[in-house]
DNA sequence: CTTTTTATAGTCACTCCGACTATAAAAGGG
DNA sequence: CCCTTTTATAGTCGGAGTGACTATAAAAAG
């Protein structure tokens, strides 16, 4: 016998797709929010499901997340280009698709509390939607176990990541910061010893200078912030016990 | 437009292949080394490469792997059924195999110290060795990098689960472990701190009771524990610092 | 029997973190 | 205009965890 990359005639076997599948979060209004679509047509017509389609003959997998995530959610294109992608794992179960043999390699990504997927770009667009992750409940294919992969990543990579800016707009208070913890990790945190961690932290976060959330909401104005250079979090800032999951 | 799963012909296309590829990790002799196969046939003929090869139609990709392995290395069936497969990530740019597209997805493996695969098989395992991971250098296609990223990967985990009992035998002393540690991460370790970090989190190991090894090597035997029910650590045991990738 | 080697026990200071209290700066209601 | 409410920020205190280190125990080597 040679090895197993030797002798192979792909086209004696019945060919696999490669797609691509996205998780895409954000925090919205006090829930951990992630973007559906509905799908038009069957399998699983009128179900919702998560953004992604197939990898093209010259494209990477990410390549092709970050294209069908612009073409299925009109989110705009510069938004698409500087999101930051990180792989989950491959779902490769030889029925996870009823139609042929699909493998499908899943992305995760954060954004900010974004507008609504553009319902004028028209199209795909159309049939997108933030949904609370609470609420998705059945999904198309694998989808909900993709889903619950991803959740459970975020939530773990929180703890040693400098991630949870990826959720916050450009400049975001100290509040805001750990409003994303608490939605992401389902607990309420301290708020002193909240800030003593991130500020203690070089490189998390940077004070910007003179400005305060001129929000119409009461009490003291926050300080503003802005996302260090740092990416990881060293020592982590682990989440209360008991709720890890 | 329909959304990028309708309407999809893959006989339209150039087939994708699927593969599986594997970096298997031992600690043997105070370096981490990792098992390659010598390629036979081009392209890259006589260089070293990840064990590996394609998913069958009715395969998921971690059965593709443990099957390869298998195939390809001569390990004992017990010993490939029983491992710990851990999914890396999936290399999908389109030109990393100038044969044709092929979409690889990685594992991870950590065994104990196993003596040399089998020649006596015969076939693969013949050209199946354990090298150390130092020594690699280039290997075939982009698995220089995958191997890269598989190390880099096994020494975060180190920091946060229990998974150094898996490069042990069934029973091991409390040194043993700690060499783990420190080839993994190239770093020595203080002898009682390791100690009272590994005793003090349940269920990381667990005393074989009244055993002790007995080496051939000098000074007082060592007491012999198992690895214990606990999968993760919590918290973590943190390398030096300076010492992370 | 002494030295060497390895395993194991214990000490001490420092850091980090959870829990908590106190003060500051805004809005809202009388 | 004062007083309450709300939110932000500062500080305190004790305990857990850890790095650096010392001490003791049990084996082999000379």
């Amino acid at each position: 016998m040679s090895d197993g990359y030797d002798g192979y005639d792909p086209h004696a076997y019945e060919p696999f797709a490669v797609a691509a599948d996205l998780a895409v979060f954000t925090v919205r209004s006090g829930s951990l929010h992630v973007l559906l679509i509905r799908r038009g047509q069957e399998p699983y017509a009128g179900a919702w499901a998560l953004p992604g389609g197939f990898v093209l003959p010259r494209e990477s997998a990410e390549t092709a997340a970050r294209r069908e995530l612009a073409e299925e959610t009109g989110l705009a294109d510069e938004v698409v280009a500087a999101l930051h992608l990180e792989q989950l794992r491959t779902y490769s179960e030889p029925d996870r698709d009823p139609r042929m043999r699909i493998v499908s390699v899943a992305f995760t990504a954060l954004v900010p509390d974004l507008p609504e997927p553009a319902p004028d770009g028209g199209g795909d667009a159309a049939h997108a939607r933030w949904v609370p992750v609470a609420d998705a409940g059945e999904l198309a294919f694998d989808h909900a176990a993709i889903l619950a992969d991803a959740r459970s990543r975020i939530g773990a990579k929180l703890e040693y990541t400098c991630l949870a800016t990826a959720f916050c707009p450009p400049e975001f208070t100290l509040g805001e910061l750990q409003a994303v913890y608490e939605t992401v990790w389902s607990t309420p945190l301290d708020r002193p010893n909240f800030r003593r961690k991130v500020l203690a932290t070089p490189g998390f976060v940077e004070a910007v200078p003179g400005a305060a959330r001129l929000t119409g909401g009461r009490g003291k104005p926050a300080a503003l912030y802005k996302a260090g250079p740092a990416t990881a979090l060293h020592p982590p800032l682990l989440r209360p016990e008991g709720h890890r999951r």
